[in-house]
DNA sequence: CAAGATTGGTTCATTATTTGAACCGTTGGT
DNA sequence: ACCAACGGTTCAAATAATGAACCAATCTTG
């Protein structure tokens, strides 16, 4: 392992549960010597990639990441063109619908769009995150993750949100193949009750799933006609979002006969 | 220099008319040895840093810039809580307002919020990327930062947006200075022509200036009252918001009088 | 309140990694 | 068929990373 992915490893220990983090717990969590931590955070900090708080000297992420997230997103503009992406499947399906991005343990929402059409609407916050295991986003891109990173997932303790959350991992692998023959993922309630969301995977220009489009109804409203409509359009729109980033699907991903 | 700062220099080379970078084009960019650039861009690819395209080979920023900068919004949470401070400076003032982050050599205009009072009104585009010198949140910035950072930015050629924008480096030193005084930047048509712009500096937890919040008016709608209301509910605002992510303005930052 | 533990930070001889000129095999243009 | 430019690779020489021990300053705690 060199020397910059030591670095660059010292940044994975931040997580949303853990936002700074003082010299001593770094060094413990990563296992790298003190003294080295400490030269790597203070080249970090030069860089502007950390920044260190004034009283405790904790370390936290500094402004620079901002920046690249903002470069990042003007080569592959997921965020501005998922929310034309979004508006337009809101308006096909008269449901809430949202885009999420796959991270290492958690799944975070980047954008949503609301229809007017229906006076109860799922509700969503932006730069939320939520679980791999109990979101249909989050199935939909371990579906076509790295089996590796799957284990990884789900190797972990799975919350149990409602009473109908899946938290068996063979079932949570047995529900991944089931998505894998339709190339979209659903799930009733398993995150909020009385939600019925339903997710296509969206890929990145290596093939895999970085992230994923999403429409979410209550689950009141869904008759099989709605289910259909949402699944045609679902697949239309995440078809278009995968290319409009520069992505593309990999050659085992269920084609729609219409293209 | 270490290895560490010599591989996210590399990182410091895409640019928003530079998403994509061959291999020998950064290391005539960076003049570090090509096997050295070819090593440390494979660390910031296994990292998930930078990603590759398949055809031209040519690098671009990952996925993983985008997670960093949703863990810093957890710990720093300027774009959830600029929204709500924006959406009040939008109701209080009467017209368009948004928050936007300094960088090395731009602005990036991060949210944004629309008054409904009016019909006409300035619109914006988010993660839109704009000058120092030419917008009242630059200056703003400019103003309270370092006095050589002030000077790498006006070393550059200074884009001419407007027969009114200013370019002369010491016109502009001496505009800053003068916001000094008051705490706020204004410019009238020098980005955009009838756009009157007001910005204040938003300070991070180390007292300097990280970004702006400013509100754009027509310049036809702005009397001397309009420019009061604006210039007392952006003061306030500012505060709020530097207040709220953890910030503290410096020392020499005027206070308003009723804090 | 004083002993012991823990914090961020520092030192320096040892070690292992980075470095870069030269060298491939391919590709694309002329 | 040539040449230039591309991404990628090699290996001895050079340089930078490493980590045990050590500070000074807080915090805990009996």
């Amino acid at each position: 392992m060199g020397t910059v992915s030591k670095a660059l490893s010292l940044l994975s220990f931040f997580a949303p549960d853990r936002t700074e983090i003082g010299l001593s717990d770094l060094t413990r969590l990563s296992g790298i010597n003190k003294a080295t931590a400490y030269r790597l955070m203070g080249e970090l900090q030069e860089s502007g990639f950390v920044e260190q708080g004034e009283n405790d000297r904790a370390y936290r992420l500094g402004p620079q990441v901002l920046h690249l997230a903002a470069l990042r997103e003007a080569s592959t503009p997921i965020l501005s063109v998922s929310r034309r992406v979004l508006r337009e499947l809101s308006d096909e399906t008269g449901e809430t619908t949202h885009v999420s991005l796959g991270h290492e343990t958690w799944v975070q929402t980047l954008s949503h769009a609301y229809s007017p059409r229906h006076a109860t609407k799922v509700t969503m916050d932006d730069a939320q995150t939520v679980t791999y295991h109990a979101t249909s986003s989050g199935l939909a891109i371990l579906a076509y993750a790295d089996p590796d990173f799957v284990e990884q997932v789900l190797a972990q303790p799975l919350k149990v949100h409602t009473s109908k959350t899946l938290v068996d991992p063979d079932e949570i692998r047995a529900k991944l193949t089931q998505i894998r023959e339709t190339g979209i993922a659903d799930t009733l309630g398993s995150f909020e009750l009385e939600v019925h969301s339903h997710a296509v995977p969206i890929f990145g220009a290596d093939h895999k799933a970085l992230g994923a489009l999403a429409v979410a109804a209550p689950a009141s409203r869904m008759s099989p006609q709605q289910q259909d409509t949402i699944r045609t359009a679902l697949r239309r729109a995440g078809a278009s979002l995968t290319h409009r980033i520069g992505g593309s699907p990999p050659a085992d991903y269920p084609q729609d006969a219409a293209l």
